[in-house]
DNA sequence: GTGGTCTAGACCACA
DNA sequence: GTGGTCTAGACCACA
């Protein structure tokens, strides 16, 4: 379900994040249903209980996940999520504009990068 | 010259790293121009030496600037700055977009958003 | 008659201590009346039956409802669950005055805000 | 500095969390002022330094101090952690009103509780 | 020196 | 069974 970076510096439990997100995100986790178990996960990933508890601890506190005390953790809303993806999308490309104009990048240029990214695969 | 934001999560040889290749790329900076010696630099943010030390040698690496023993650091060519520059926001543009198809958000919704920041101050 | 909230982090039997005790102290739940089976209950509010079960033993603990054997449980006397929670309730507002001590709010400033929230629907 | 209480039923890095602000707001810890060291104050009240980080990173996430990575955790503005106190203090009273109203507790006999409280040491 | 992450393993409350 | 907290101890990046 879930594959690990190793070669990525960011932590693993910020992977797990990310990647449950993306789950939720592309639907293959749908509303209300359950995730795996902090222990299952744990065991599937190779990883430290601990390390899924954190990344289930951080999930819950973003509002993507909740999780009932005895029975285990479920998917919350996907409409909130979504909501917020867009928004850390749209203050990640501001950014990216700014320095574009630092580095002389016309509109036009960065439009056309946009076009050709969207055609990949 | 630089200002330090100890409320960004970065560490700090990497804003240095940051902030000096801006200044190079705004043209502060010029070509064979001399940096702020490490222990002056350091002095005027407030920060370690090694820090300074750090960031410098981080540049150096890049390709950014040169050091000569017993004179100091120097400014190299401003041109393969700007050509790794934009290869780094090529980068990062991909990643957005593969985003942004994750957030079902359309080509044209995207480069709405873009020609919206390109037009901001 | 209850309905549990899976967002909110206390555990579920002591959701359905409180709720029970809003319905006795609303009057819902008349002195001597009979509550619903433990597996009735369950059913209801698709739980585990132990998880029923502990919530009435704790009000029985409480001396909010009596257990008979074979028979059922019933709603012990109002008076008694009236008091105790007036008893909370003011050791909840001390601390809370406490707090707003903490927070240089006046006595002035605090009661305006008691007036305010009981105009409130 | 800090004094832990193992009766209470709360994890010890929330009332690691709760001490710390407390200081906070009672000027004892002034804004920008440096913290004790994950180590330092895990030595001190006997605790894991794991707890003393979990408790350090909540405070961060709630932007109450902020962390400078190699040298230490700072006291951040003491402004916001006036405001958000405020707002957590008028939500939990407006619950207890709630509460009283319930109780048949009339506004004259709140306030009264109020003044009482209020005069206490 | 500083904080950040992780493992291994324990114990607890809750369902 | 489930998650939540904690200890002991290691290793890393950063200053």
């Amino acid at each position: 379900m879930i594959t690990l970076d190793y070669a990525d510096r960011r932590p693993i439990y910020e992977q797990v994040v990310d990647k449950m997100k993306d789950l939720i995100l592309l639907g293959v986790l749908e509303t209300d249903s359950q995730l795996p178990s902090v222990r299952e996960l744990a065991m599937d990933l190779s990883i430290n209980p601990n390390t899924v508890q954190r990344a289930y601890a951080e999930l819950e506190r973003q509002g993507v996940i909740y999780c009932v005390k005895g029975r285990g953790n479920f998917v919350a809303g996907i409409s909130t999520l979504k909501e917020q993806h867009k928004e850390e999308m749209k203050s990640q490309l501001s950014e990216l504009v700014k320095k574009a104009k630092k580095a002389d990048i016309t509109e036009g240029d960065f439009v056309e990068l946009v076009k050709q990214f969207y055609a990949e695969k």
